[in-house]
DNA sequence: ACATATCTTTGACTTAAGTCAAGCTCTGAA
DNA sequence: TTCAGAGCTTGACTTAAGTCAAAGATATGT
């Protein structure tokens, strides 16, 4: 009864973050009742307000989770990648989504189903504190997002966010901005204008220096001062 | 061995959001690793950065949950009264206190270890399933405070908050504010100065009328358009 | 009950970041 | 290949909310 493709997914499942560790058994329960969907390039996966009758977990793609004001200013709470689960909130707190998911490319999603999910869940404690590490992991960068907007300056969110990029990339002090000007303001909540005059003015203050979406951080001292005060 | 503190502990702890309907004998092996504690009114109970070895329910009285800025401007993430958990993101995720806690009253906490706690949680999944519950609505709240922080301006968040109020309180068009408006405007991301400004002006707008800490809702259709469209 | 602290309001002023507008640079589809 | 539509940058201007200051009102603890 199982394919190769059937196969493939329960150790593709066992790699996640949210899966990881898990019983062979487990996962083929997992796999049982998952769904893999496909969606194209800015494609809607759910809108603020939906039921939330399961959840997702990026296979390959890139998704954005994000709130609209009535006035259409966006401000982008995730960039989710491959192995990142994502809608979880409306499965345990019953109610619906609170936020809008698009696909930033093509992407494959798998869809578990709250109900089947919950049940697995409820006989499954290793499940259930690996759920609860990621939840908490997201309560601690909201967190961080909420300071950040709240107590931070624009040129301090910007440098904050740029030693993030150069940690997680681990290329020294080079970095890739992963996304466009345009999604980058809306993810540090200000609009392109202000990111494009303030990264020129890191740069004309000798912090960094600019080559299209690419940046080396020249001066990472006074980047991770401007990070931690918040302003210049 | 059991004498009537303890069991009116057991009985306490059935009664909060996060083990209700739970079994007598879980209960009796929460109740078994609970310690409570007394903190006078103004004392820190945890800070940013401390390591997370436990989480607490509030007693009785008043917690604030918030971060600060390096020059001292203070961001309330939640506040926190009878039967409501708080702490438990350095439980599940493992590393320390993202914000700082403090009394606002003198309060009695339960405080729960971590390790005994994580160990029912593993041979009690009805636990977890209340938990996830927990963190899935606080990342609701989360979500609705970036919302508002990020693309809603200082009237729509005052007018959004006096309707939340009104709504708690279930009084009508009446509603007590139940913070100090130096509280209320770091609750509402704005300085205490802001928040006099706009409370006045929603009065002289007709929106509402304030008697102190007491303001009574006069134009509920205008605070609701306010809310939702967020500023004038 | 007092005296000190803290909280609240108001006014004048500053400033960070948003708006509006124009031009420039890509990209991809026809 | 070229044309249309994004995306990016820069400049001039506006504005919402913060800062600073002072006075008055409330609370708190001894």
């Amino acid at each position: 009864m199982f394919d190769n493709k059937d196969k493939s997914l329960v150790k593709w499942l066992g790699e996640t973050s949210l899966f990881v560790g898990m019983e062979e058994q487990h996962l083929r329960d997992l796999s049982g009742i998952a769904m893999v969907v496909s969606y194209k390039r800015r494609a809607t996966i759910f809108s603020e307000g939906d039921p939330g009758n399961g959840f997702y977990l990026v296979k390959d793609g890139k998704v954005k989770i994000f709130m609209i004001s009535p006035d259409g200013k966006e401000q982008i709470l995730h960039i989710f990648g491959p192995g990142d689960p994502f809608g979880e909130v409306p499965v345990f707190a019953g109610q619906s989504f609170p936020a809008h998911a698009v696909a930033l490319e093509n992407s494959r999603l798998v869809f578990l189903p709250r109900d089947d999910f919950v049940a697995l869940v409820g006989v499954n404690p290793a499940l259930a504190l690996n759920l609860l590490a990621t939840l908490s992991q997201r309560l601690r960068q909201f967190t961080k997002m909420i300071d950040a907007l709240s107590l931070k300056e624009v040129p301090g969110r910007l440098a904050a966010h740029l030693l993030y990029l150069s940690e997680k990339q681990a290329a020294g002090d080079h970095l890739q901005l992963e996304l466009s000007k345009t999604q980058l303001a809306s993810l540090l909540g200000m609009i392109p204008e202000t990111l494009s005059r303030m990264l020129s003015k890191l740069q004309r203050e000798g912090l960094i220096v600019i080559e299209g979406g690419s940046i080396s951080i020249v001066d990472r001292e006074g980047l991770e001062e401007l990070a931690e005060i918040g302003k210049f």
